[in-house]
DNA sequence: TGTACATCAGTGAACGCGCGTTCACTGATGTAC
DNA sequence: TGTACATCAGTGAACGCGCGTTCACTGATGTAC
């Protein structure tokens, strides 16, 4: 028998599951309602009051869930090693995976960073920021680096996620679409951000 | 007296412009109702159907009207001359600014870009690659770009043209939220252009 | 261990409201002769 | 130029539907003694 809590904590995911599963279906977030987010969760819509006080809270809750994972995977990426040249191709290649088989979760974030509510915007905004500032001081080190103060590393960290994440919604498109075009796609991705790292390592603060 | 067709042209660009409207006051095009766009346009719901078949197709004009606008404003000003350094910063200047005076119409686009319906989204996909091809074709004469090939350069334009419109959002709210750190945001993309331009000067096909 | 009570996640009925879409209409503008 | 008719942008009533939110409730789980 499972406690009252396990059962309360399992709700509140089937919840989040459902919105972001009538997100990867083609619906917008911001257009979802309440009660069919509790149907698809399995449950009655007043249920959903015992979990959040609306919608954007779901929300929130989401950013802070994918923001979570998707850093710590990132990192532990990064930190196992390699120059420049093969850390950016294994970072794409690790976050491209992890975008394709978790899809709801990035349509999601993709429509949030410019259709969320302000308090949406702002939260996936600071997920960008903690984002950058991780990978900023996991660079900081790379002999390519070293002639770049602190400031311009952090811009060079923000470029390069901005560009990732701008990315996605035309991964997750040519995904759904023509995934042959897809391996293409992440060669462009690949090539575009050693562009940024020339930019980088040639730049003089 | 206006004839038919004038009035008929007026009544469709008050339907826009109240959608546009609403988005800019905070709504998200996606959940914005074709009733409540029909009143701030001061006319009947069933109208609506004698301009548009849905909002779908409503977006769709408003994509096309506004790409059409900006792309001959930028092509302007880029031909108006300079070298890759003055040219970034005008160009720049000259968007920041075209967006500020025209914000509904750009959070109805970063809204779009990542969660309208596919439609609007392939829409806006289109009107990124006219515009990279328009930028990579006026750069191509540049003295940094010679060492580039065709395809490369095609690469550089759309990583140019993916990185503002990436930085769109994070405009807009500063507007509306602290005037006072818009320059400096500002300042802050035009030096993360000339890291890509400093890495394209570099790049060996 | 057993009992009596408290907690609280989930229920189900009810509410008033705005939604998209249909339909037959009106009356000003446009056209043919 | 004047008349008779066609067109068609905009009207207004009506429809059934799903929405968010309220409320009093149930009954299994948890707690105190």
């Amino acid at each position: 028998m499972l406690s009252r809590e396990e059962k309360k904590r399992q709700t509140r995911k089937s919840l989040m599951d459902a919105a972001l599963g009538l997100v990867g279906n083609g619906d917008n977030f911001s257009s979802i309602s309440l009660r069919e987010v509790a149907k698809n969760a399995g449950v009655v819509p007043t249920s959903f009051y015992r979990h959040f006080t609306d919608m954007e809270e779901l929300g929130l809750n989401v950013v802070d869930d994918l923001g979570m994972l998707l850093r710590k995977l990132m990192r532990n990426t990064r930190q196992s090693g390699g120059y420049a040249e093969s850390l950016t191709r294994s970072s794409i290649e690790v976050y491209t995976d992890f975008v394709c088989q978790h899809r709801n979760y990035f349509y999601f974030m993709c429509q949030c960073r410019t259709g969320g509510t302000l308090a949406l915007r702002s939260a996936i905004r600071n997920e960008f920021k903690y984002f950058a500032n991780e990978l900023a001081s996991d660079i900081r080190a790379l002999p390519v680096m070293t002639e770049i103060d602190s400031q311009d590393l952090d811009m060079v960290s923000q470029l390069l996620v901005e560009f990732v994440f701008e990315s996605t919604i035309d991964l997750l498109d040519l995904v759904d679409t023509s995934p042959t075009y897809q391996k293409e796609f992440i060669e462009q991705m690949v090539k575009k951000l050693r562009l940024i790292w020339l930019g980088a390592g040639k730049w003089r603060s």
